[in-house]
RNA sequence: GUGGAUGUAGCUCAAUGGUAGAGCCCCGGCUUGUGAUGCCGGUGGUUGUGGGUUCGAGUCCCAUCAUCCACCCCA
């Protein structure tokens, strides 16, 4: 038809198939979630500019270079958010709730990033994201790995990586940092051109390069690991033995370094390899510096983001729920009558279509194509009878019955 | 932002530079109170868009848009 409207590049309608999985993916959720006393908030799609800029970093790509923001008609910077985490913080801070112990949230919604379109990667895209304000244990963060492991399992994708590390504090990063960058400035001629950039502006990035002549060149280099202070070294060291005390599969992997400036200590990624070069399913960690980066009191938090397209391509197909019930009424006489039983079976629970009119042979025909378990035949036999003939579509089965009996019939499986 | 592949009917795909086709879907019929399989018939396309080469372009060239994949980035 018409090809003239098409949706925004990179940014997808759902259509039936889709939403059955997302809503089991988010219906998974909400039960696993509740067991670990988490409770959901509707946050705003809509935000101010300054707030992403501030949280997640000027240097950041997405910031830089991959948010929609524009000025309204008022005059203010206002962006789509790209992400969840500073959008929480600030609705926590505007509620005053930092003096009201831990805040335990989770929220879904659509997140906006202006990149090129891949697989598992759209410029709108759907997250149910967890964030636990105000605590600051080990135990917290295996605990909240554990939420993410158990939703994981739950929908049946147990074969998933866990991936964990420590980024340290600002205690120990910048001597840390100091290192890296005498480090790698001692091989510039080895790394790529972007990783020569990235030596001023954000050198941790150049563990995450994916350039295979740049990942040699680290193979010596300093680990923050071996260079946390006493805190993040007890800190890790616990979070490593919950997470074994829970029997919960980890890695430890020095390389992963979070692209969103707020993030220290426990980082994590939770990673497929069914998925192509997208394969980060869930991914989050500790963001201890962030309240007070955006004006509250020093308050410790983890928190972690999962993408519901890239969870949904890991899932088979679900079947659509079909109708129970078709409507096959034969004749006009019949007709408000027919209207009236189909009432009575939506008031019990069964649900229902009309066959459209016209010859049984055609009401049939559209059942059929209805995919209805039951074609409940109404006449004018049926209708002065009290009775109505119900046709078992699979095996071409049918008997007369009462209304009620038609009801139980139907639910029963 | 950079590369590579691909755009033909609603869907999946054909068509040595020479009349655009098939399967599925859809619609109708096979005597009207009984569907799927069967048989017969039918609708449906400015070949993504715009230029160019040619007597002639779905096919070759250029541009543009979109999709997919990778780089990059990240959920």
């Amino acid at each position: 038809m018409s090809k003239s409207f098409r949706s925004i590049r990179g940014i997808h309608d759902g259509l039936t198939s889709d939403v059955r999985r997302w809503r089991h993916i988010e219906q998974t959720a909400r039960d696993v979630f509740k067991c670990y006393a988490f409770s959901e908030v509707r946050l705003p799609v809509l935000e101010p500019t300054a707030l992403f800029v501030r949280s997640i970093g000027e240097e950041t790509d997405i910031v830089s270079k991959e948010m929609y923001h524009f000025t309204d008609q008022g005059g203010d910077d206002i962006c789509l958010r790209p992400e969840g985490t500073a959008g929480a913080v600030r609705a926590y801070l505007q509620a005053g709730l930092t003096r009201s112990g831990s805040q335990r949230w989770f929220y879904t919604g659509p997140m906006f990033r202006r990149e090129r379109p891949q697989k598992g990667r759209l410029r709108q895209f759907q997250q149910i994201g967890v964030e636990w304000l105000n605590v600051q244990g080990p135990l917290e963060d295996a605990e909240l790995l554990a939420m993410a492991h158990a939703f994981l399992s739950e929908l049946g994708l147990p074969s998933l990586r866990l991936e964990i590390n420590s980024l340290g504090c600002p205690v120990c990063r910048p001597d840390y940092r100091n290192k890296l960058v005498v480090y790698l400035k001692s091989r510039t001629d080895c790394l790529c051109e972007t990783c020569n950039v990235r030596i001023e502006k954000n050198p941790l990035r150049v563990l995450d390069c994916k350039n295979e002549s740049c990942q040699a060149q680290l193979a010596d280099a300093p680990e923050m690991a071996s260079h946390l202070c006493n805190d993040c070294e007890t800190h890790f060291f616990g979070l490593k033995q919950a997470l074994d005390v829970l029997d919960i599969p980890y890695h430890v992997n020095p390389r992963i370094v979070r692209g969103l400036d707020y993030y220290n200590r426990t980082a994590f990624e939770i990673i497929t390899d069914q998925l192509g070069a997208q394969g980060t399913v869930l991914a989050g960690g500790r963001y201890d510096g962030l309240v007070g980066e955006l004006g509250g009191p020093a308050t410790p938090a983890v928190g972690f983001a999962l993408g519901l397209e890239r969870i949904a391509m890991l899932l088979p197909e679900t079947e659509a729920e079909l109708p129970d019930i078709g409507i096959v009424a034969i004749g006009d006489s019949v007709s408000a009558y027919a209207l009236n039983v189909a009432a009575e079976l939506r008031k019990a629970g069964c649900s229902v279509v009309h066959c459209g009119g016209g010859s049984a042979k055609r009401q049939f025909k559209m059942a059929d194509r209805e995919h209805v378990r039951f074609v409940a035949v109404i006449g004018e036999d049926e209708m002065h009878s009290n009775h109505i003939t119900l046709k078992n579509m699979a095996d071409g089965n049918q008997e007369t019955l009462v209304l009620n009996q038609v009801i139980t019939t139907c639910l029963s499986g």
